[in-house]
DNA sequence: TTGTTTTATCGTAATATTGCAATATAATAA
DNA sequence: TTATTATATTGCAATATTACGATAAAACAA
């Protein structure tokens, strides 16, 4: 053993744990904080920015891709990355269902 | 290689990265679901929801725990798990810093 | 005490993640 | 065309995660 059994569980669980762990590394929280803070939606400096080889930054940023939480763009040579909001949306949608749901609990 | 270079980020960063990584598998998520569903914090029958064999749960909900996600408290032979509003809150608060940046964004 | 029930830990195999050097690819410039 | 720049991919070593059988520990009952 040693892998997921996704198959166990359904597509909102499955859906979930992945957005979580695109957002589970350091690297990949500091390229959204990175994201947020230039005003438009710059690109590969975040190579410049963040203390990890090209290759890494490339592969983290993949991730984050597929998680669909950044979108990017070719701008040229460079890639234009950034947020996209709908999936920031959904992940604050399971949290407001949450919270929903822990009105008049105990503990 | 192979270890995250956690101490090239910052404590926040780093913070809710944890936070992140304890849900960033679907069984975490549906013990977190199931603590939502059931109304009293019921124990270790989610052992018995999950198709997944009892250490791998209590493993589990280690990690859950270790992030502060649960908490625990003994009745006997039983423990009591359910969810802590307060790290509920903070992972809220971080997307709500989110979508605060996020306003007056291109893209 | 012994037995029962419940949860945690140990040990280990299978698999996944992380990081980077080397290399490849894509787009533009000269 | 060749060069340059920016990003992606490959390959691999180090490490981490996942899952579970076996076993231990903790709390109570008889």
């Amino acid at each position: 053993m040693g892998a997921s059994k996704t198959e166990s569980f359904s597509f909102e669980q499955n859906e979930m744990a992945t957005l979580f762990k695109a957002l589970s590394h350091p690297a990949r929280i500091a390229i959204v904080d990175y994201l947020l803070t230039v005003d438009s939606c710059i690109c590969g400096d975040i190579v410049n920015e963040l203390p990890l080889a090209q290759p890494t930054i490339s592969q983290h940023l993949k991730e984050l891709k597929n998680a669909n939480i950044i979108k990017g763009t070719i701008e040229g040579t460079a890639i234009c990355y950034c947020i996209n909001p709908d999936t920031i949306d959904k992940i604050e949608n399971h949290f407001g269902m949450i919270r929903h749901k822990l009105k008049n609990k105990c503990c």
